[in-house]
DNA sequence: GTGGTCAAAGTGTACT
DNA sequence: AGTACACTTTGACCAC
């Protein structure tokens, strides 16, 4: 059982687009409609073929897992004050070709190269260690640029896209996937931190021998320091809470 | 060392 | 079959 509220409309996508706009492109979007149904839609979205010239293959910088996951938190801390400025510049990929290039990348595989190591880690025997690849800085950077022009890619595109950052298709797939996610998660945390702050809401107040029997009722208290995207991943019955605060229960 | 956080990948289900 | 979403699991990093 799935719950699916707050879907995203063809506002929520067609806004999400590059600041730097140079051509446009028709896409083919699935839409998930208010019955849960998908539907598709072909809308216009705009490319910047700077950026994407700058993220070609020959120019692409080698990456080592070393340093990706650090890099990736750089660019996850930079992002919160970058979305308002419009910034679009590397701020790190002299610092990620010097350290790839220290790794001795032959070409950046980088992304893979700790599946690469599967054969190691399944040394063990039976043990199938899971393998988490992590992508590097400028490959983390083109996805997210390309996916602030569109949220969803075509075949070809994803084809496109994981060629050029030497990706495998499913990994673009499923790193788009996962990031539409992760911004409806936000989406709904800040919907839920915008519904839960604290209300007053006026009641009867009774009185007995001069006493109150009862007074202000300031509705249901969530702990403003949970993360709440995370407690919602963990406890989904905070999603009927959610929907039953917000009104999104008929 | 432990717990929190992030994110890639896994799983289940629904739809075309 | 392929892809979407909604979680869930898990590995890695970081702060304490």
């Amino acid at each position: 059982m799935t719950l699916s509220f707050s879907p995203f409309s063809i506002n929520d996508i067609l806004t999400g687009r590059g600041r730097k706009s140079r051509t446009r492109r028709t896409e083919e979007l699935r839409i998930r409609t208010g019955c849960d149904r998908t539907r598709i839609h072909q809308v216009d979205v705009e490319v910047e073929e700077e950026e994407e010239e700058r993220i070609h293959p020959l120019r692409l910088s080698p990456d080592v897992k070393l340093s990706a996951e650090k890099l990736r938190r750089d660019v996850h801390r930079e992002e919160a004050g970058k979305e308002e400025d419009g910034d679009d510049h590397l701020p790190h990929s002299e610092q990620d070709k010097q350290q790839n290039n220290e790794a001795g990348g032959d070409g950046g595989d980088g992304a893979r190269c700790s599946q690469d190591g599967d054969a190691e880690l399944q040394s063990g025997p039976g043990a199938k260690k899971r393998s988490r690849a992590a992508f590097s800085h400028a490959q983390v950077h083109e996805l997210e640029r390309r996916f602030s022009a569109q949220r969803y890619l075509s075949g070809p595109e994803r084809a496109d896209l994981a060629g050029a950052l030497k990706l495998t298709e499913t990994q673009v797939k499923i790193w788009f996937q996962n990031r539409r996610y992760k911004t409806k998660r936000r989406q709904m945390t800040a919907e839920l931190a915008a519904c839960s702050s604290p209300k007053r809401v006026a009641v009867k107040v009774l009185v007995k021998d001069n006493q109150k029997q009862c007074c202000y009722t300031t509705g249901l208290h969530t702990p403003v320091t949970v993360p709440l995207y995370q407690a919602a991943q963990y406890h989904p019955y905070l999603q009927y809470y959610y929907m039953n605060m917000c009104g999104g229960l008929p």
